[in-house]
DNA sequence: TATATTCTTGACTAAATCCATCAGGAATAT
DNA sequence: ATATTCCTGATGGATTTAGTCAAGAATATA
């Protein structure tokens, strides 16, 4: 599994459009977003290209142009946002095509198949919005209710 | 974050040698279980130091020596095998420091730090023993109780 | 229309990290 | 003694990461 220095720049800058669209802000250029978020304008440059390519972020040129959400911020994942720019989110070494032992699943295939779904169960039921609102277990997960006991 | 190739030879091995005690076999050689789970030797060497430094494995020199699990199979959490060889299983940006953009806080700072908990209460919960029966769903995690809907 | 602005694309590179290999030494069983 | 096995540290090639840079295309505005 991987999760780089890149795809953390991503989730940082989408959340930081995200803000933005909350204070009426539609646009944002990307040397903006980078000095706020302290991220090297040229770097972001590669990276909201990407995301654009995924659809989870819409550009304009020219003056007044910039970069904005394409959705709500409450359906956007953040797991979509790392899926747009990192290489492999997948914990098997095999990626998951059952060879990792000369040809068939190794001793340990199975538990990172567990692991890859919690990963994933976590990071694709966080939106935006959950988290710019510091929302926490407020997410009901399948087959689970969540029962407070402090 | 970094899972990496090491991180998951470790787990395996440590498997393998779980399964060795199972079938009363007590010292394991490199090269045996190297073999076994297509592991180059040499590179399992070093991360057998490393695991035999951390206490989870124990190991004697000379004919009929090797490792094996200084513990019980469910004493033995696979997040430990992890901790022992990798690098950084820390999501955050800052290493936990808090500061991530400038001196403070990024706004994914607690995202990623929630992020840490959720894979490490998955890793640290789940035991060779776990891992061997194939147990899937049996820990009861912290504040939640497991309800079957299907 | 001219111009400044902003995204778009692709090539390029230094540094770090990964994934090992190898050699020589120390301990131990027989 | 000797063979066996772990122990340690040095080394190195390949890959990946984390950026930089330059030239081009589209757009708003005067």
């Amino acid at each position: 599994m991987n999760l780089t220095t890149k795809g953390k720049y991503a989730v940082t800058a989408v959340l930081d459009l995200a803000i933005q669209e909350q204070a009426d802000v539609s646009y944002s250029k990307i040397s903006e977003v980078a000095q706020r978020q302290s991220i090297p304008a040229p770097y972001l440059e590669q990276i909201f290209s990407s995301l654009r390519k995924a659809e989870i972020l819409s550009a304009t040129r020219g003056p007044k142009g910039g970069f904005k959400l394409s959705r709500p911020k409450d359906k956007i994942m953040i797991g979509e946002i790392i899926n747009a720019v990192e290489r492999n989110m997948d914990a098997t070494q095999c990626s998951g095509e059952g060879i990792c032992n000369g040809g068939s699943k190794c001793i340990a295939h199975n538990f990172w198949m567990d692991f890859n779904d919690n990963v994933n169960e976590f990071l694709m039921t966080k939106s935006l919005d959950d988290v710019i609102s510091q929302r926490r277990g407020s997410v009901q997960l399948k087959n689970e209710v969540l029962i407070a006991t402090g």
